[in-house]
DNA sequence: GAGACTAATGCAAATCATTCGTATGCGGAA
DNA sequence: TTCCGCATACGAATGATTTGCATTAGTCTC
């Protein structure tokens, strides 16, 4: 019973990132694409890791998020209580609203937005290579329950 | 040679805000006021007092801008570095453009986006209550150094 | 498949911004 | 001016994140 022939997908995607196949990094990987939406922080994927198995440390877990980040495996956000959450990277930029009632986080693109963004920085004289929007509010409905 | 007559500015101000007027408020305000436009760590504002006179207590700073914030005084921001900074509440809100070359941080206000951004969340069954936009970048010009 | 070289990990200790605890002192109403 | 209570100073505590260093595990070569 052997898998060697095939690369199961984590692995595949630490290669493709350039980064050397280590236990951490497969335990981490896998764990973020347990729900590939959610926002997680580095105490969550430590919390999640040690009751399913393995004993990594908490250092390692943010080294391996930061490394994950630099290979753009994953994103690094902050809203505003300053702390740091990561989500996999799943290609097209968006940005987020955030019940501040429940946390519930949910996501949007807008082309008008980022459309005058450009034009804001080009009059501003500025060459621009990212941005940061999150509309803080109340989801006033019965998904505010989902993380009370 | 008395002007007990008159109330400096930062008194009324701290006054109307509903604040006991005490010479670390008065400090900070003034500090704050030399420079309206800045946008002051606790630790920038803790060092202008420091070299100026008095010697208040970080924690003081800390205390009296949070009291500042929730008077409406101040605005505390987070930009991606994690760490919280100040400004003077100058009336209407406004977004930030930060280069990342040298610290600058330029304003902008759009009416276009904050439209947007209330139909997004119209959409999305939210009820908008504050937002948060940063653009991240490079200003190409000469200005990229004025904090080098 | 075994050995060697290097990079990755675990753990504990260090850091950093920010907050708290507590004794003391100042601001302002009477 | 007197008195009461909130505000301050100081250091110690906190909590997220990082780092140092000895040990371990991947990967590459043979």
């Amino acid at each position: 019973m052997s898998d060697s022939a095939e690369t199961a997908p984590p692995t595949r995607e630490l290669k493709t990132a350039g980064l050397k196949v280590t236990l951490p990094r497969l335990r981490v990987l896998s764990i973020l694409e347990t729900e590939p939406d959610r926002h997680w922080s580095a105490e969550d994927v430590y919390r999640a890791l040690s009751s399913s198995d393995a004993d990594i440390g908490l250092a390692t877990i943010y080294r391996v998020l930061t490394q994950f980040e630099a290979a753009g495996l994953v994103l690094r956000r902050r809203f505003d209580d300053g702390h740091a959450v990561f989500e996999l990277d799943r290609g097209p930029h968006h940005d987020h609203i955030v019940c501040m009632d429940c946390g519930y986080i949910a996501e949007f693109v807008d082309g008008t937005i980022e459309k005058r963004q450009r034009e804001i920085a080009k009059k501003l004289g500025f060459e621009i290579a990212d941005h940061s929007l999150v509309l803080y509010g109340s989801c006033t409905q019965k998904n505010c329950q989902r993380k009370p």
